[in-house]
RNA sequence: GGCGGCGUGGCCGAGUGGUUUAGGCAGGGGCCUGCAAAGCCCCGUACCCCGGUUCGAAUCCGGGCGCCGCCUCCA
């Protein structure tokens, strides 16, 4: 039974489906204005090893992740450019899936553009302006929260604090500070749709709403992001479905920061590192890797220390996958269902503890150190002789790592044959015993960028 | 100001009222090896400070210090 921490009930508890069977997630995907940092490579990591997760107990995932196509920072960006809107959610999407693909994020079930769903949205704000729940003013249309039962349950605070530290804003026809914007009128020039309460565009918490039910329907089971849109953003969308009186998400989950130097890493404060540089440079396994083994509630600290950490980290998993020529579960870009029930051949006890991990609250900390044990147990009992268990070990290894979307594999380039020719020559000099040549031909190899080993065939070389 | 979180061995980073070690990286010693590499074994006797509860606390409570976050666009 997976039990995860709702932010709605401040707690650790069971995810009790809607639908046995059968999970509905949502996580509130980029608005595409720019390149993605590595929080976004942290929240998407996150969530796709919980979906990785919930597929491998077996259970259908449908997982709908947004791309906000329409906003002010988009609208700012296309000026600054001298180009269109389309012009530029275009290049940003694109980078976007750049990046996830490099990450090894499964692809969502359905990427819903805000953009497509206005009319969608024209709806709920007619709607909830004929429920009496939403108002006017001369820029927009906003949400009356305090119409709204139970409005601050996420913030996890009062209200009345949550009013006293409102920013106080010039333009004030709001009725309360916390009221947050429906419909924003358009200004000249900008892009706009026609709604019977004046042309504009959808606020940001709009969306978001009207494309999780849409397609997840009424009570879906998670609703997941950043811990930054715990509020307003998830509590607005949440007012909005209360407004509405339909049920919206029975769980909700959210990761913790990517941190800088112990401070939060964002945009306003410029500390950002750009995701897409990160994997232009870096195997973006390693990311994943670094994002397993803390808890997706703790900060993390990415720098250049903590990625060569679990890049080396990865080269010891590599290795195994090279020693046991184990093949990569995710080669085909897919996932992995439970080894267990589907009938593989695993260590059970190594998967029970996997499971048990996992289940309390997802503690890939904890999964992740027990696929290294597992390694440890693979190399070792291969070292005693013993080469089932020791097959049986590492196999179970790469499973699980696979399970968490980790790539185990011998990641050999294959080397060219001027290096094969070396290393031929190496072993003709090393059957001659002459040490002396062997070396000078290590050296060769390794200035060509291998690493060579004495395996027993011969030797074997591998990328450094 | 309101609310919340954190402080673990050289580094990263889990976890927990005592019994069994998180794990990784780096470092030291050993085995293996022609020498290495990879692998295996051993090692550092960690838990901010001060009180309290307890047979026993790093883990619970109180106080202190330090750091961080949310309340505002932000993953």
């Amino acid at each position: 039974m997976l039990r995860l921490h709702d932010t709605a009930t401040a707690s650790v508890r069971p995810v009790e489906l809607r639908e046995p069977g059968q999970v509905s997630m949502y996580v509130c995907g980029p608005t595409v204005y720019d390149y993605p940092h590595l929080g976004h490579g942290r929240f998407t990591l996150v969530f796709d090893v919980l979906r990785r997760y919930l597929l491998f107990l077996g259970l259908d995932v449908t997982y709908v992740s947004n791309i906000t196509d329409i906003d002010d920072n988009i609208i700012k960006r296309a000026a600054e450019e001298g180009r269109s809107e389309e012009e530029v959610t275009e290049e940003y999407e694109a980078a976007w899936w750049e990046a996830m693909d490099a990450l090894g994020v499964l692809r969502p079930t359905a990427t819903p553009h805000a953009t497509d769903y206005v009319d969608d949205m024209v709806s709920l704000v007619g709607d909830l302006m004929a429920r009496g729940v939403a108002y006017e003013t001369s820029d927009g249309v906003y949400l009356d929260v305090d119409k709204v039962p139970g409005y601050g349950l996420l913030a996890g605070q009062p209200l009345d604090s949550l009013r006293a530290g409102a920013r106080v804003e010039g333009n004030d026809e709001k009725r309360s500070p916390l009221d947050f914007v429906l419909w924003k009128r358009a200004k000249p020039g900008e892009p706009q749709w026609a709604a019977p309460f004046g042309a504009g565009r959808p606020g940001w918490h709009t969306e978001c709403v009207v494309m999780s039910l849409d397609l997840l329907g009424d009570g879906f089971d998670i609703h997941g992001g950043g811990q930054d849109l715990k509020f307003p953003h998830h509590e607005n969308e949440r007012a909005q479905a209360v407004a509405e009186g339909r049920p919206f998400a029975r769980h909700w989950v959210h990761n913790g920061w990517v941190v800088v130097d112990g401070e939060k890493m964002s945009k306003s404060l410029g500390n950002f590192t750009s995701l897409t540089d990160l994997l232009a440079q870096r195997d973006g396994r390693a990311y994943r890797l670094l994002v397993l083994r803390s808890h997706y509630r703790s900060p993390i600290e990415v720098t250049a220390a903590t990625i060569a950490d679990a890049e080396e980290a990865l080269v010891r998993l590599d290795n195994l996958a090279r020693r046991f020529s184990l093949a990569d579960p995710l080669a085909d870009g897919g996932y992995v269902v439970d080894g267990v029930g589907a009938g593989a051949d695993l260590d059970p006890s190594a998967v029970e503890r996997f499971r048990l991990a996992l289940d309390d609250d997802l503690d890939t900390a904890a999964a992740t150190a027990g696929i290294f044990d597992l390694a440890r147990r693979a190399n070792s009992a291969m070292d005693a002789g013993d080469e089932a268990g020791a097959e049986l070990a590492a196999r179970t290894a790469a499973v699980l790592a696979a399970a968490l979307g980790l790539a185990v594999r011998p990641a050999d380039v294959a080397p060219d044959d001027e290096s094969l020719a070396l290393a031929a020559e190496r072993d003709a000099a090393r059957a001659a015993r002459d040490w002396a040549r062997a070396d000078e031909l290590r050296a060769v190899l390794s200035e060509r960028g291998w690493a060579v080993e004495d395996g027993q065939a011969g030797t074997v070389l591998r990328r450094r």
